[in-house]
DNA sequence: CTCAATAAATAGGGAGTCTACATATAGACA
DNA sequence: TGTCTATATGTAGACTCCCTATTTATTGAG
């Protein structure tokens, strides 16, 4: 989850409602993660320092748009190495050719 | 874990210390995991049917040896698919490239 | 004027992983 | 003989995190 919400705002702030409509998109509707999810995540990601939130309004609507921090650009690297080997490491217990 | 632990099994039954240090050997020492975490989901497994389980004794020493089910070759394959589709979901987001 | 979409948040449940500890035997080595 | 390491299984409790369900509020469509 971690590196997802932070990967998802690398190029640009957003929103956690937008955020959640990203992952919807950028995984071709495979990604369907619930609020309860992401709002605590964001939350701790932002007292981990690697997100900053900032109140906007827009529309009559309040939001809190979350930005990647320098330290959560540091974080995303580590979390994409991390996922990397991750998944080395699982496929090749699971690949059928061992 | 289940994907993990059905996988090594899959070719010849092994007892929960040898599956241990299957999954150690097979990922060149990335997964190392605690006995507190293969025994409970070993019990899990063989309550879902998907293993089932046998005492033995080698050498003065108790094993409990784990062969996978035809229930269990079934589920090892979804789990297989569920791994491949969730990576590539993953991935789809952590991409940098999009 | 009601419903869907937008927007955020929390409480509580549940599942699973890990740390630590407990127990026990076999074999190596001093 | 005694100790240590490897082999072997297991549990209790803490901890984290994800999800379900619910609440609150605004905008715009029908």
């Amino acid at each position: 989850m971690d590196a997802l919400l932070l990967s998802v705002v690398e190029r640009e702030p957003l929103h956690g409602y937008a955020i959640i409509e990203a992952l919807r998109e950028r995984s071709d509707g495979a990604l369907d993660v619930p609020t309860g999810t992401v709002y605590p995540a964001l939350r701790r990601l932002e007292r981990a320092g690697y997100l900053a939130g900032e109140w906007a309004v827009a529309g009559g609507r309040k939001r809190r748009t979350y930005r990647l921090t320098d330290s959560g650009r540091a974080a995303l690297a580590g979390e994409r190495s991390a996922w990397k080997s991750f998944t080395t490491a699982i496929g090749s217990v699971l690949d059928p050719s061992r």
